[in-house]
DNA sequence: GACATTGTGCTCCGAATGAGCATAATCTTG
DNA sequence: CAAGATTATGCTCATTCGGAGCACAATGTC
């Protein structure tokens, strides 16, 4: 090992995506920033003060929402320039660790006005539990076909096509629901998210060119970016939301993550709504109870829930002794989504 | 956010796993000291240097090994303390960055005495495509018996012997070939591991007593880590590699990462001896080539090569076009593995 | 030419999966 | 109170997928 750079001029930020599901709507815990901006949780690591990045991300967590989170999973490190205002100003490299944390209940008050905000509202075109959403096919596909259609000189329209397909799926049917961050970053490069807009601003010349790389007026493209684009984060937030959203669809189908989100107990019905609210899809009810009973995820409770309406539902709890004896326990998801 | 602490104290490691495969050998490249003790190629990273992380990863790789690298993918980022005696002697904090490279050809030659070792050779109980490895059964199993039916002050036996099953299965069967990093990570904990015994020493002594917390005489558990534990590595390398492997059988299933370590052109019972290699299982030969045909990964390039014994065997190479046309191609593997 | 060895095509069966029908248990409304 | 609406739950059916093995092909060796 080489000897350390001296004075390093590298900060870790911690970065807390903070996950519930109230009803049927995953909800993400940010922090304004008095002007409107949205943040998530998160602060620089400081080694003095914890002994562990995961000690440091709790601390920050509670500093700035009052709350206690239960899971935690680290998800990435992204270290990419030219995305914080100070690193332009003081010369400071900042790396961003993003941390995935999973808590039972939205309702939970938080302190320093930090707010539970709908997952959906950062991107619109990732809920397709009512079918392909309304604006990703009448409006942003065809501004991705238009952008793939311009030739540049790093790109051809083929490689830009293909990464249209790759990414959002040649039609409907080859939409692949985990691809959530890749989407995210093409919708970047395209400049179909105001943060591409804010960040070209400040970049040096040529950087910028790398960005919406494409002929078109880009006062169009910004308004589109307000319209259609979804809800701006500070700095790459929104991206680290994005692996996490990805990592949560992935993750769900072989392991129980699912039940770290649930009450004690719930009913199947509130766990598939559950489901498919952090999935994107909608699932085959009969099929989804088949599913979770032959994996035998859970158990009854002997009790029943009444509804407002309709047959009372079945109280079931989590089984835990499935660590030691399944495999890959999941809750499962069709091959289609 | 924060102020920054003032003068981090921060370092940032870039900790590569560059893997290839020879033959039925899965290999790893690794810098010996010149003291015996092998590390994976790795360097402190400085932004001023480096653009990127990757670049920086990239560079370190170069300059130790002389090899350049095609696939780069990041996996975790580590925190613990105590691992590095940098960290002790001059109070500075380290962080390692994982990453996953995937190489061609294993007989490429390196500079700086790096040179390619058997991946089994660090974790012996991975190794299952001759069935459960013998060691294993005989002499490690014993071993996490004896440690599970320690009480202590923070773990009771039934929670041991949870853990125990959790990462090496309560019998064979359930031996989830995809647990390498938690397997390890217990290995650790139990002192079966050299690095376990090699941190006990420099370790303050409130954290030495986290570490293999049961009454049995150092010696013989520091003699079986030996004997049984596998080749140990600087710092806490083996665990970035136990990730990348980790990562490696996830990944295999569902994303044809295999193809980076695959000739432009090769068998199907060549690939399948990859893949074997890499997931630690045997696999059934016919069933095998019936998924590659039928995800379309590859295609016939009309050549035959002959064999040093039986029938010859047709050429195939990668399509690319999979990565447009389908969602989540992979090698697949049994459920059992 | 018999035999060993590896490659390749094909079948069979049971499990898993997608889709839908039917019935049960509640509340609301006429 | 009966009909209808609504949600929960049980069950069937057709299809696909995955595990296992038989059979034959194409080479080299004895």
């Amino acid at each position: 090992m080489r000897p350390t750079p001296s004075g390093s001029t590298v900060d870790i930020g911690l970065n807390a995506v903070v996950l519930a599901v109230e009803e049927d709507t995953p909800r993400v815990l940010v922090v304004p920033d008095g002007e409107g901006r949205l943040a998530l949780p998160s602060g620089v690591f400081d080694p003095r003060v914890d002994r562990t990045l995961n000690l440091g991300l709790r601390r920050w967590i509670a500093e700035q929402t009052g709350l206690e989170v239960g899971y935690i999973e680290q998800l990435y490190t992204f270290g990419n320039r030219y995305r914080d205002q100070r690193e332009l100003d003081e010369g400071v490299r900042m790396l961003s660790i993003g941390y995935l944390c999973l808590v039972r209940d939205a309702e939970t008050i938080q302190a320093n006005s930090a707010r539970w905000e709908n997952v959906y509202h950062f991107f619109p075109w990732e809920d397709w539990r009512e079918g392909e959403p309304r604006q990703l096919r009448q409006r942003i596909r065809p501004w991705l076909d238009r952008w793939a259609s311009h030739t540049t000189s790093t790109d051809t329209p083929e490689a830009r096509i293909m990464r249209h397909a790759m990414t959002f799926g040649a039609d409907a049917a080859a939409f692949d629901h985990e691809k959530v961050l890749q989407r995210l970053e093409l919708m970047y490069q395209v400049g179909l998210i105001q943060e591409a807009h804010r960040d070209v601003r400040q970049l040096p010349e040529r950087f910028a060119q790398e960005l919406f790389a494409w002929d078109i007026q880009q006062s169009a493209l910004e308004s589109a970016a307000q319209t259609y684009g979804g809800m701006p984060m500070e700095m790459d937030h929104r991206r680290i939301l994005a692996s996490a959203i990805e990592r949560m669809r992935g993750k769900i189908k072989y392991r129980p993550l699912v039940f770290e989100l649930m009450p004690p107990t719930f009913t199947l019905s509130q766990l598939q709504t559950v489901v498919e609210a952090l999935s994107g899809v909608p699932l085959h009810k009969q099929n989804f109870r088949r599913l979770i009973a032959s994996e035998r995820l859970v158990e009854e409770t002997g009790q029943r829930v009444a509804q407002p309406r309709g047959r009372p539902a079945a109280l079931y709890r989590f089984r835990s002794q499935v660590w030691v004896e399944r495999r890959a326990p999941g809750v499962g998801l069709p091959k289609s989504a």
